[in-house]
DNA sequence: CTTCTGACA
DNA sequence: TGTCAGAA
């Protein structure tokens, strides 16, 4: 069951993401209690996930399949999430330059400081891991 | 009928 | 993680 919202993104069902991903809508909830995602909610409470939302689940589930505990792949999400972040700083920045220039990049130089480095190319399995991901591809071997 | 939360094996 | 109950 595909939805598509006003002016949002196309939202899907937990059925559709179990069947896109693999995974069993048990894992699907609790990784989010883990915060590895946080899907939108209907008025009626139905969780409603975007396109991205799969593609993460998928990318969670590759990192558990290749033995990557749910610790690191916790760590490995906000590290990219930090990224993306910091991408996204930089386009804010660019944008409002003129305006908090300074702050902006006090903010950013913390960001680096605290955390986005350490972990990043921590084990060679996550490496290439990442790799395959950001390339594109996508595992759906099945475990339990 | 589908999904949600909480709880227990 | 699987599964069940009771509610929405």
């Amino acid at each position: 069951m595909k939805n598509a919202n006003h002016s949002d993104q196309p939202s899907f069902s937990i059925r559709v993401v179990k069947e896109a991903t693999g995974l069993t809508e048990r894992r699907i909830r609790y990784y989010e209690t883990l915060h590895l995602l946080a899907p939108r909610r209907t008025q009626g409470n139905q969780r409603l996930y975007t396109q991205a939302d799969i593609d993460r689940l998928k990318y969670i589930k590759s990192l558990l399949d290749h033995g990557v505990s749910l610790k690191e792949v916790r760590a490995q999400l906000q590290q990219e999430d930090l990224i993306a972040h910091d991408r996204d700083f930089d386009d804010v920045e660019r944008d409002a330059e003129s305006y908090f220039q300074g702050k902006l990049i006090a903010r950013k130089a913390e960001i680096h400081r605290d955390s986005l480095y350490p972990l990043i190319n921590r084990h060679e399995i996550m490496r290439r891991l990442v790799r395959d991901h950001t390339s594109g591809h996508e595992d759906t071997k099945g475990d339990q």
